[in-house]
DNA sequence: GGAAAAACTTGACGACTGTCAAGGAATAGC
DNA sequence: GCTATTCCTTGACAGTCGTCAAGTTTTTCC
């Protein structure tokens, strides 16, 4: 083969693997949105296809098994959700206004993306049951504390302070927050997510110790 | 019918509902077990009443269906799990003793009762998309805040001032900790789980604020 | 001990599951 | 425009699921 054919196959095969990889996270995106309507116990193939516009035997053409086409939707996940808060950092002039666009954020995107979270908690649950998932949720969970970390960095530094605990505990509590306030959310309780957003500037507020 | 025979059938009747009743608890709490096991999405009736003595057709002649099954072995973990901490406060005579006590009954029942806990995680979890089992989740979560509240009022009691935070918010973060460390916990990561258990005393120190 | 009631087993049903092979439709390369 | 490859659909498979009816075993009551 001529080097120029050589390299004209090179560019064939990579086209194709681009518009391979484009379906692959097409169909990755339909299970997303699946799961995030059914819940994992409940999200079948089929039901996943009928989400797109493809039949359900397109699945095992791109994806090995239904393992890997739930892992590579998890994976579509952290995509869109672990970088929410870097722009309310960015543009930040004071601890009191990175403080409260913290928390708008926080409870907006609590409903508007409700059902994405609770597949998430889902997903994260189900990986204490099944080793498969296990290194991707580890992942994005790591993806996720780092997150709230460059938030409450910020606050800190703003503030003329540090931070009172580790990334670790700082992440665990805000994590806590959200899941109750989803869990209330989805039940119809809405005073009590209010109670909890009334509360969370003060949680917030403890995590920092300012010198004197 | 004469009275006695009146007051006779009632007894008759009284003790074939406690049985009736006794062997709906068996058979809930062979449920838990196979639920803490295999995770809700894949536990089968069949699967279940293997993990008792009977066939899987019993289950249907004590049981509605699989919810009301479900619901029954749900309401059997809140009776094992939630007053977990009590004789911890009761017999606390200090505020080190009692903080140091429930940070150990705290990770005891981490790795003694870990597949029990992952099972509340992943039914909480269920209740975010089936509202079949949200009353009862409700109502344990509620339990669950009481408990860990009694503890923190006790501890701030004993230091001679006031919890920092509601009992919601000091519940979220701990349960957030105990998520956590039970995560770890499960993927073989020992020594993140001991680096929480180091980090819990100064978190639960952090929930308390005292005069000066 | 015999009849009635309760407790339990067995086997079957229709529906649904993940997987995959066979074949049709669309596209690419010449 | 023809051929080869890629893409996608269809239908079937073996298995599992919750449910339930029919029938058997055990217990209860007189």
């Amino acid at each position: 083969m001529t080097e120029v054919a050589s390299r004209k196959q090179d560019r064939i095969a990579r086209r194709q693997v681009d518009k391979f990889d484009a379906r692959r996270t097409e169909l990755a995106v339909a299970t997303l949105h699946t799961l995030a309507e059914l819940g994992y116990a409940r999200t079948s193939l089929r039901e996943i296809a009928q989400n797109s516009e493809f039949s359900h035997g397109v699945l095992h053409y791109y994806f090995e098994d239904k393992r890997d086409l739930i892992t590579e939707a998890v994976r579509q996940y952290e995509v869109v959700c672990v970088t929410r808060y870097d722009e309310v950092v960015a543009r930040a002039k004071s601890a009191e206004q990175l403080r409260d666009e913290f928390v708008a954020m926080f409870f907006e995107t609590l409903e508007q993306d409700a059902t994405l979270h609770r597949l998430w908690y889902d997903l994260r649950n189900q990986s204490l049951f099944d080793a498969s998932f296990r290194a991707a949720v580890l992942e994005i969970d790591g993806h996720r504390e780092a997150m709230v970390w460059r938030v409450v960095h910020r606050y800190a530094e703003l503030l003329g302070g540090t931070p009172a605990a580790s990334a670790s505990m700082i992440y665990v509590t805000l994590d806590g927050i959200f899941q109750r306030a989803l869990l209330h959310h989805l039940s119809g309780n809405a005073e009590t997510v209010a109670r909890l957003r009334a509360e969370l500037p003060e949680a917030v507020g403890l995590m920092v110790t300012v010198a004197e």
